[in-house]
RNA sequence: GUGGGCGUAGCUCAGCUGGUAGAGCUCCGGAUUGUGGCUCCGGUGGUCGUGGGUUCAAGUCCCAUCGCUCACCCCA
């Protein structure tokens, strides 16, 4: 069959079959991050374009070549989120929410980067992100790794691993930077056309390099821990007595850069070996100057974003995505002319047994189609009603999944008999 | 933006050196006049991604184009 409008490319459908999945990740994250004293906000898709150039950076990838911009009628530069963290920023500040409080907030919902699509990267994709303002840390750091850890263990994913690094200040890490692309001037033989492009735009991306040709000049680079201030190396450190003291186990991985400008300080990044060539799966950090960058009071800040396809997919590997509610109850008739008193069973049902499931069979269809559709739904038991029920104001039971044997009852029993089945 | 792989029924796929489109699953009906699952029988469903070319003849060969997918880049 040829379709003639089809969908845009790397925005994708959640059909059915998938949804319980979305729904056990969506639910997971709500329920703990409530759980830690996180209130959640919503924001709008579309923001100003100088918003993210601005907050992201100018010279990113992001702003550069991926986001969705455009004109609107006024003639202002709109832009689709490409990220959840600078609408939640201007909001905060904008409705005065750091004034004398430290929020903690987080959303959900779609991010939109024109990116070419692969295995765990859309064009439309989905993040939950979570944020928490005034506070400099490392506690709160050290707190909000455990909150990722701990809703990772409640998707039931195992083979998660956490990376976590320090990038220090925007001053050691301009120097750090310095240093770097000298050390690659000085070995410039050794670089691949990827490194030479990279290396004034973004140098500290050449040492994620998987050219096994330049792993000798990247191993002898210099490493940024060494540039670390002291007060960088002590907040360094107290995260890390943190994480050892409740027992979380992470690997300091000294090449691990956040992608955007504005992050600074603690970053880290939970990792699955199971995703292909993307497998960040949650990842964030401290952006302790992005508040008064975008006007506001100085406001130490962090947070993380986790990437829901990247979660779904690894919950469905994983099996622990729990059985979907099936229908309990189906209600069939054998002649389509008793349709008024099965909606009317079924309304009157629904409204005594509020949290009774019970589809009426549509559109008519032979005894056995009937059948057959109650079970392919699920459903615990089929309701049927024939003639001879419908005037004696009864209806007839058919237990689809266990021994009981088929009967026949009173319709104003049935909510009491539904229960007994109910609680089995 | 660059490269590899792939486009045949709703899904998974077969179709040899060109000779009028197939299977399994699903769905619908029957075997069983008001009784599902298992079995058996039958049926619905395709401009073979699209456009052009070669040929008596193209799903098959050639060219172009679109789409999907994986990887690079980058990132959740």
């Amino acid at each position: 069959m040829t379709i003639s409008i089809q969908n845009i490319r790397g925005f994708s459908d959640v059909l059915p079959d998938e949804s319980p999945a979305w729904q056990f990740v969506e639910q997971t994250f709500r329920h703990e991050l409530e759980r830690y004293g996180f209130d959640e906000i919503r924001l709008p898709i579309v923001e100003k374009t100088a918003l993210f150039s601005r907050s992201i950076g100018e010279v990113t990838d992001i702003v550069e070549k991926e986001m969705y911009t455009f004109t609107d009628r006024n003639g202002d530069s709109l832009t689709l989120r490409p990220e959840g963290t600078a609408g939640c920023v201007r909001a905060a500040l904008q409705r005065g929410l750091l004034h004398n409080a430290q929020p903690r907030l987080w959303y959900a919902g779609p991010m939109f980067r024109h990116e070419r699509p692969q295995k765990g990267r859309y064009r439309q994709f989905h993040q939950v992100g979570a944020e928490a303002f005034g506070v400099p840390g490392p506690d709160v750091d050290a707190e909000l790794i455990l909150l990722s850890g701990r809703i990772l263990r409640a998707l039931g994913l195992r083979d998660v691993t956490l990376e976590i690094n320090n990038l220090g200040t925007s001053e050691t890490r301009a120097r750090y930077r310095d240093d770097l692309i000298k050390h690659f001037q000085a070995h410039a033989e050794h670089l691949d056309d990827d490194a030479r492009r990279r290396l004034h735009s973004n140098p500290l991306r050449i040492l994620d390099s998987k050219n096994p040709a330049m792993a000798e000049v990247i191993a002898s680079a210099p490493d940024l821990l060494d540039y670390m201030d002291a007060e960088a190396q002590a907040h360094f450190t107290a995260v890390r007595a943190m994480l050892e003291a409740t027992g979380q186990a992470y690997r300091v991985n000294s090449r691990l850069v956040r992608g955007l400008d504005y992050y600074g300080s603690t970053v880290f990044e939970w990792v699955s070996e199971h995703l292909g060539a993307q497998g960040t799966v949650l990842a964030g950090g401290r952006y302790d100057a992005l508040v008064e960058m975008m006007g506001g009071r100085a406001t130490p800040a962090i947070g993380f974003a986790a990437g829901i396809e990247r979660l779904v997919s690894l919950v469905e590997a994983a099996g622990s995505v729990p059985d979907k509610t099936t229908t309990q109850a189906y209600l069939i008739m054998t002649e389509p002319t008793l349709a008024q008193n099965a909606l009317a069973i079924a309304e009157s049902l629904r409204t005594q047994m509020p949290t009774l499931r019970v589809q009426v069979n549509m559109g008519g269809g032979s005894m056995k189609s009937q059948l057959r559709r109650a079970d392919r739904s699920g459903a615990a038991f089929a309701l049927i009603l024939g003639p001879s029920e419908a005037a004696a104001g009864e209806i007839n039971i058919k237990d689809l999944r266990g021994e009981t044997e088929q009967y026949t009852v009173a319709i104003d029993r049935l909510p009491a008999v539904l229960s007994s089945f109910d609680s089995r």
